[in-house]
DNA sequence: GTGAAAGCGCTAACAA
DNA sequence: TTGTTAGCGCTTTCAC
């Protein structure tokens, strides 16, 4: 069939992005109002009166009214966004802070944006003039900043940041967190009472573990224990790691009575392994966690874990940024969480 | 000790939000230039003679400036960010897709902003206000768009969106999902060929789980079988639900011989129930999982279940954003990109 | 309770 | 290659 003459055709719909948005302007002008009285009946109704307000209202919603919070942000210098920056989205690790936080900082009306920084910190310096650049009204950072360019970058900027996850004797601004050295530590403590003697570590390669790493040392140090074997993985460890780890592991120390994992899913993949190879958790093999994850608690054997609350670390992190934000002092601007060992029947 | 009288009080440093920022105009001021040959400077650095170039680069750095992104966007209405809406952050699941979106989409100049909606919808509308109110340069969306105010909302804004992880014959915009319905199908018939009659089905309450089952209870009626008994779960679904949900399922119906899950953590959960009641998999109770995560390759047995390719659909979905963001047109903007059936130990 | 004027920091459009 | 002018859409400030 031979096509129509173009004159014919439908008219072409406008290009969508060129279709005109509607303005405060245009509601001003529907509601018989000037604009800055709409702008009132948006963010301030009390200070509008009745009649007016519903105007106006009538008016957005006839003409689809959606406020351009870009336009707005540039003239108050408030964006109510704050950027949370993680090493991985996927991880589960973070999820509950990073829930947390959204949910308390929406509460009081702030929209979190995710930035994934990865673990090699290669991309963080760059992706932080990104951010910046955005002029959020806060930063939440999983972990220290340790580059002195991002430090700096970040105390110029003015925005209020809190670092997370970790504890520094130098925060750039506002810190909620925990030592891992005392984690790993404690762990280590528990594993001495619990009768072990021949101990292993099964790491990640990232800051955080090798400060969980440390502390284990030196309380084995103290406890008067043989050096833990040691294997390490590339972070974020998974399942897959966990086994090929353990099997290095007992390659290199095959009488290894106990590991202490830096992930939870490390401890899943050991857990497995050990079931391959009819090794007895925890008679044989005591195994411990980082994270304490859902499955935690219903595998078998269920797993022991350490716990951070990251509830409370989002909301006390949420809190800081939103006071700020909103011209406050924070009384107490560094927090120490700490952890928890989750005592089960895998250690 | 009594206090010292204010005036011989060090300084108070000025409050870090009222410390004035570094702008263009002083960066112009610094180099000797006029505003938008920085401004070239920055972003069309062709544009400008390698001196001047040079002058202005050292004015930046000494002045320690980052440009303000938000006033750039409001003048050239490009904000450099796409907003990506998933149902969580926490779930493995997306994971891949906004990894690979992101990274896709950073090649070419934007951010990733990440949204959280919930399985519920309930915030849903709400949420869309406040990233449409930005102005992203396109909206990526986990799912299909059903709310009619969501769907007039987003193509009155003239904002490119993608709709991903689903299949609808009207798209509010561009598509790349898959049918979910043909997937159920899919499974049903694979377990059918293995000889399974006794189905068995274990599922999320969220929308996309149901269309699988839909497809799968039609493939079993078409197969003869009997009809696949059901046990619901609330998504997001996990570990606890799976072992659960499998006691559940084998309560009412103790004589099942396959299990379709609606997630791998649900599957996983399936698999620890099994061992745990000593019911051999596959051998009495086959088990398919969906997602294809991490440790379906290497959990023992190793887990057969969906994968859908994330990587490609982020990457895809990208594409389109941009094209479009640079007022390309997208040739073929619905895209089925499929599944496949990973089969392992596990059926 | 409402409005007029000014301007946030930047870039498009046009000019030289 | 560089500059001038105007204005993006909104909110602050000040006035009535």
């Amino acid at each position: 069939m031979p096509r129509p003459p173009p004159s014919t055709l439908p008219e072409t719909p406008e290009p969508i992005r060129n279709r005109p948005v509607v303005t405060l302007r245009e509601v001003a002008e529907q509601a018989g109002v000037s604009m800055i009285t709409v702008s009132r009946a948006i963010n301030t109704p009390g200070q509008v009166s009745e009649p007016t307000r519903i105007r106006i209202q009538a008016a957005i919603s006839s003409l689809g009214y959606v406020p351009n919070l870009i336009a707005g942000g540039l003239r108050s210098a408030r964006s109510h966004l704050v950027t949370a920056l993680v090493p991985t989205t996927t991880g589960q690790l973070f999820g509950e802070m990073v829930q947390s936080l959204t949910d308390a900082l929406e509460l009081r009306g702030y929209q979190v944006m995710l930035g994934q920084v990865g673990y090699a910190h290669s991309r963080e310096d760059e992706l932080l003039r990104a951010i910046v650049g955005r002029r959020p009204d806060g930063i939440v950072l999983t972990g220290i900043m340790h580059s002195p360019e991002g430090r700096r970058l970040l105390q110029a900027s003015g925005i209020p940041v809190v670092e997370t996850w970790d504890f520094t004797p130098n925060p750039i601004d506002m810190l909620v967190g925990l030592s891992h050295e005392q984690l790993g530590a404690a762990v280590c403590k528990h594993l001495h009472a619990k009768g072990r003697r021949r101990l292993g570590l099964l790491s990640g390669d990232d800051e955080r573990a090798a400060r969980r790493r440390k502390g284990f040392y030196a309380e084995a140090g103290r406890l008067g224990l043989r050096e833990p074997a040691l294997q390490l993985e590339k972070s974020p460890t998974s399942h897959t790691e966990g086994r090929a780890g353990l099997a290095a592991l007992l390659a290199a120390q095959p009488d290894i009575d106990a590991v202490f994992c830096s992930s939870d899913m490390l401890a899943l993949g050991v857990l497995t392994e050990a079931r391959a190879r009819a090794m007895a958790v925890p008679d044989q093999l005591a195994v411990v966690g980082f994270g304490d994850i859902e499955f935690a608690q219903t595998v078998i054997p269920s797993l022991t874990t350490v716990r951070i609350d990251g509830t409370r670390m989002g909301e006390t992190a949420a809190g800081f940024i939103a006071d700020r934000a909103e011209g406050k002092t924070v009384a107490e601007p560094v927090v120490d969480i700490g952890f928890s060992i989750m005592e089960r029947e895998s250690a």
